[in-house]
RNA sequence: GGCCCCAUCGUCUAACGGUCAGGACACCACUCUUUCAAGGUGGUAAUACGGGUUCGAUUCCCGUUGGGGUCACCA
């Protein structure tokens, strides 16, 4: 019988925004099921009702969609299947390989103490109590935890990302797996969600390493073959350290707001920790998709470089069409409040900064400066060049404005523009760009810009003479 | 601290025992040029350390060092 096609998840929980690790994370799930042909499911893990949130699994959803990635089925809500995790913890109980545990908060802080220390681990003097001295304590009313009595042997599987890896069951705790309110605790619900929703193989963060042996030890309990385990590394700040908040941006939405592209956060994220070999980098989702492979995943953490994103960027914007820049510009412009007076006018300025922004933000904040005089501001660079120049500066000015007041409105082109500015360069003995960089820093503020005949056009007649009045 | 994972340029990575250790970002120089960006050309820069195994180790094994993860009635 052929093998059945594969079935990965993605599982966030609510409890915050979509982490740039948990998207690469996604990503990777996502690329293995299109590249096998299996199915991307999406379970939020809401069994914490204190912290989660139908805002966060809503920002969570948003950000996948925006990176593209769709899911197959889902999303499925764990907290929905309480019962089933309750009878499965239950089912263990009944067959011996769980006990109850009657031991209060206060009396496992007490152990805990007297063991010296943080370390430790559950001593299972519950597990020692007699059958008739359990019964007694449950009639009584006593209120119990489901403990499950972890199996002293090696467990070990085979990591598709870092080969075989294995514990001893001795270094592990007798974990809780059902609450004295009778929720399930993670290792629980997610096993037992796993078993029920088929699931092939579990490609998640390194973080879990640790969380896997117990939940092997519970799919034998359980009598089910784990799945395939494949952990990815971590995603680190540029000092070394996992990625937090004082690294600056670390939500999805962070990016979008920045102004990165989608597709160019795909690919950057997907580098991150994943090579396809020949030195690919740049690459389209179906390339991506059939070059994919677990086995190809770094063993070791990737720092997260924003210089790197920016460029990548940068690339995607110069060869995405003008036409479909149109609608991000707007939105970013409309953040702005800048007046664009009909989204259609928007193309020509779009390229003419199109080769030199590399974020959509950056791209909305050149044309609000050729689209609107408000928003142009003298920056260093042009206070530099004017305090260079003294009188020099206005000096140039006055003769632009002569020249270019000449042009009438027919023949303000990008060309004629240049022809003029050149013979009177010439004529006056003056090298071009003395003449042209006060213009472009009356016009835009700054030194930098497209060149300054394609400016003029673009910003228009009037307006230019106006700025340069 | 116990357990586990990891280790090639500053960063992302390639090289499944034999390469002048390759590419990309960043950086530097030159070039192009009306500025900037882009482009072109060239350059600086890495196998953490110590032992093995082998004719030969970035590659396999052991140790050291360093970094990371995890040790809840959180997920």
């Amino acid at each position: 019988m052929m093998d059945a096609a594969p079935r990965v998840r993605f599982a966030p929980s609510p409890t915050g925004y979509l982490h740039v690790g948990g998207a690469r994370t996604a990503l990777y799930n996502w690329l293995f099921a299109r590249k096998t042909g299996g199915a991307f499911i999406l379970r939020i893990e809401d069994t914490d009702a204190e912290r989660s949130s139908e805002a966060h699994t809503q920002i969570i959803l948003d950000g996948l969609r925006w990176l593209g990635l769709d899911w197959d089925e889902g999303p499925v809500f764990q907290g929905a299947s309480g019962e089933r995790h309750r009878q499965d913890a239950e089912r263990l109980l009944a067959e011996g390989k769980a006990y109850r545990c009657f031991c209060t908060r206060e009396e496992l802080e007490a152990q805990r103490k007297a063991a010296g220390g943080d370390i430790y681990k559950y001593d299972g003097r519950c597990d020692r109590l007699s059958a008739a001295e359990v019964a007694a304590r449950v009639a009584r009313g006593a209120p119990s935890v489901i403990r499950f009595r972890m199996p002293q042997e090696e467990i070990a599987w085979d990591d598709a990302v870092h080969g075989r890896i294995a514990f001893h069951g001795r270094d592990l705790d007798d974990m809780v797996i059902l609450r004295s309110d009778r929720t399930p605790i993670y290792n629980m619900a997610v096993v037992s969600d796993d078993i029920a929703m088929r699931i092939s193989h579990v490609i998640r963060g390194d973080d879990h390493i640790s969380n896997t042996p117990k939940q092997i030890a519970l799919y034998q309990a359980l009598g089910a073959p784990p799945p395939v385990f494949a952990h990815v590394p971590m995603i680190l700040g540029t000092d070394g350290k996992k990625l937090s908040k004082r690294h600056g941006a670390t939500a999805v939405g962070d990016y979008q707001d920045l102004g990165i592209l989608p597709a160019a956060m795909r690919n950057f994220l997907a580098l991150l920790g994943w090579s396809p070999g020949e030195d690919r980098e740049i690459m389209t989702e179906t390339e991506m998709i059939a070059l994919f492979s677990l086995e190809a995943i770094q063993k070791k953490p990737a720092v997260f470089d924003m210089v790197k994103l920016e460029w990548m960027n940068g690339e995607y914007l110069s060869r995405i069409p003008t036409p479909e820049l149109v609608a991000p510009v707007a939105r970013e412009l409309e953040r702005m409040q800048v007046h664009v007076g009909g989204t259609h006018l928007l193309p020509p300025y779009i390229d003419a900064v199109k080769s030199r922004a590399r974020t959509i933000v950056e791209m909305a904040e050149r044309v609000a400066v050729r689209l609107d005089s408000r928003h142009v501001k003298l920056d260093d660079k042009g206070r530099k060049l004017r305090a260079k120049m003294g009188d020099g500066f206005v000096e140039s000015l006055k003769v632009a404005l002569e020249i270019l007041g000449a042009i009438d409105e027919q023949g303000w082109t990008a060309e004629a523009i240049l022809e003029q500015l050149k013979a009177r360069a010439e004529a006056g003995g003056m090298k071009l760009g003395d003449l042209l960089q006060p213009i472009r820093v009356a016009i835009t503020g700054s030194t930098v810009s497209e060149p300054v005949n394609e400016l003029l056009e673009v910003v228009g007649r009037s307006s230019s003479l106006a700025r340069l009045t």
